[in-house]
DNA sequence: GAGTGGTCTAGACCACGTC
DNA sequence: ACGTGGTCTAGACCACTCA
């Protein structure tokens, strides 16, 4: 009939971070402080403070506490062009000028790596399962924390010999490698969906498992419509806004 | 040093359902068979199987059991016209004809309200906070399940006295009805971000609160830039896949 | 009514962070 | 050394579903 008693307790802290009583970055009362101010269990505590961990509005630290999350959303327009024309050390695509837009500090790891190709990728590149692709893995950072993974697929015999295939920054930039080879992409086809985090992945994003995770596929294509180039990022969701400007006259419509 | 428990019997519960071992739809052992069977405590069983509900492999009901989860998400090609002409009785616009598209049939229940706007409707239209706005609240259902609710703001002083502002389809349909009146939209800026279901949201959307949301607002522009409506459409994340298709070409480019 | 999951208690040991 | 959260046990009662 009534609501749980951790249901109850869960609304009362809720409250007190959404009214300002729990500052961003301030720290809650330890368990067993809470658990002595309302006369519960242990237990009833966690299951409170677990709910709020859940909806994103608290993390804990082992040792440490449990404290009211801060987030700072970045805005990344994925309808941007794409055609950097020159890559130095600092990332410079769009997103790496996205991020610098807002005042913060991008840089990235990157790995690559050559690899049999997964369905996933296989499909929208529209080549066999198990076909030869390049990867380049890129690790994302702002301000010196991971903020998203970003591996980028290309079918193994179009970048053969090319930089695109070693594991430096591709100067003139990748655009200008692949339309020099007749491969310059014109079009995209995106892909957006949220799910939460698996184990391996809340370990890489610093996130917990079942964190909602924004998963975003970006098929580039040449103006003949050729997926030359498979872009997936996965980013903590409240990490990460994407934005897309668009004209519905351009897109032909019905 | 090693894994917790309820880490490895999570593991292998995950391993038998991505093998197939337990079909989608298919129930799991108890959670008493789970505790003999593994020589461990019923709360052990229990954190295994939330954690693999966190990732939304699983999902419970009282008294009834433990469940493989079916997911079907849905396709919804964002970057499409949605100069719909005709509404009748059964919804008609992009949403609807893409859920169609898969072979699934679209419902949906509208409420029309007058309200004040809120901070983030109204910095989207351009307006003070706390203006009026007239809303068109849909709950959208596909094969009569709960699917997402999407709603449509429109400055009042615009549609007044227009069919928009009652709780009825609109004919021939609430872009002619802009458009006769000079607002007919041309561009769009949209918004994409994915967090954790507050419970609230979750009663309303049949999901766990804490399960990944995908939030989507779409601010619709005169050509001359002016934004004349808006749409906030929120669903269960796994269940919604948002595509974009364009040019960078026709973007402008920087 | 029997079996299921949902909630709750009391108590314990461990790993980690801080001092 | 101490306090913190993370894990685990044993046991209980309740609400719900289904036969």
């Amino acid at each position: 009939m009534s609501a749980p008693l951790y249901a109850g307790l869960a609304a009362e802290l809720r409250q007190k971070i959404t009214s300002g009583a729990h500052q961003p970055g301030g720290r809650l009362p330890s368990e067993s402080e809470l658990q002595a101010e309302h006369g519960v269990s242990r237990h009833t505590v966690r299951q409170a403070l677990m709910l709020l961990a859940r909806e994103g509005l608290i993390i804990s630290g082992q040792g440490r506490g449990w404290y009211v999350r801060e987030v700072r959303p970045l805005n990344w327009t994925a309808s941007r062009t794409e055609r950097n024309l020159s890559t130095d050390q600092v990332p410079n695509d769009a997103w790496a000028r996205d991020v610098r837009g807002q005042g913060r500090r991008p840089t990235e790891r990157i790995e690559v790596a050559m690899i049999r190709a997964e369905a996933r990728v296989a499909e929208r590149l529209d080549l066999a399962t198990g076909a030869t692709v390049v990867v380049r893995r890129r690790y994302r950072y702002i301000d010196g924390e991971i903020y998203a993974t970003a591996d980028t697929y290309y079918p193994e015999p179009i970048v053969r010999g090319t930089p695109i295939a070693e594991p430096d920054d591709v100067l003139p930039g990748v655009y200008a490698v692949m339309a020099k080879m007749g491969y310059g992409w014109e079009r995209y086809a995106d892909e957006i969906v949220s799910r939460p985090a698996s184990r391996d992945e809340a370990d890489r994003l610093g996130v917990y498992p079942g964190d909602p995770l924004t998963e975003h596929w970006r098929t580039r294509l040449t103006a003949r419509g050729e997926a030359v180039a498979l872009m997936h990022t996965v980013a903590p969701g409240d990490r990460l806004v994407i934005r897309y400007e668009g004209r519905w006259d351009t897109d032909g419509g019905e």
